[in-house]
DNA sequence: GCCAACGTTGGC
DNA sequence: GCCAACGTTGGC
């Protein structure tokens, strides 16, 4: 069991939109980006805990809880020559891009970025250093278990 | 819109 | 393999 922290933009995909998706579930397609891809394929197992962020908006934070809800499997976004997410290196032969789905676990309250810089039990997540641009990042589960008290009035083994 | 930081590309 | 140029990310 292994816990993420995963951007997603607000207006493209917020965690009200992933609780309104069917399942609650959606396939976080469109990662370009090797290491990210990695973490994926390589390392995330099925039920892995994940912080739901948002990026590239006006109140950056932790908007969520979700969970790892398949294996990796390939994008097909990347085959689409009309799509922004088209990779014409790519090939149906050899797909380069993988991706997991994810399912909505609880909206939380936001947890702000500049609050998740205030505290001391945070201070090597990777998300938070400096020049950091992945969208999928590793989770301590002594910074996972230190977010859930904050973000939940719960014990956080009680979320399943 | 700005810009720092970083990943990728491609010429050599 | 090096590295300059370029594109992207993402907070501000």
């Amino acid at each position: 069991m292994r816990y993420w922290l995963m951007k997603s933009e607000p207006n493209e995909c917020s965690i009200d939109d992933l609780a309104a998706a069917p399942d609650q579930t959606v396939p976080w397609t469109g990662v370009r980006n090797y290491q990210a891809r990695n973490f994926m394929t390589r390392d995330m197992q099925i039920g892995d805990g994940v912080l739901f962020y948002h990026s590239s908006c006006p109140d950056p934070g932790i908007a969520g809880l979700a969970r790892v809800a398949s294996e990796a499997y390939v994008d097909e976004t990347q085959f689409d020559p009309a799509g922004p997410y088209h990779d014409p290196k790519s090939s149906r032969e050899k797909p380069r891009w993988q991706h997991v789905d994810v399912r909505f676990v609880k909206k939380t309250r936001l947890a702000g970025l500049s609050e998740l810089r205030t505290h001391a039990e945070l201070a090597n997540m990777r998300v938070l250093a400096r020049g950091n641009r992945l969208s999928i990042t590793p989770v301590e589960p002594a910074e996972w278990h230190f977010l859930l008290r904050e973000l939940l009035d719960t014990d956080p083994d009680d979320v399943q």
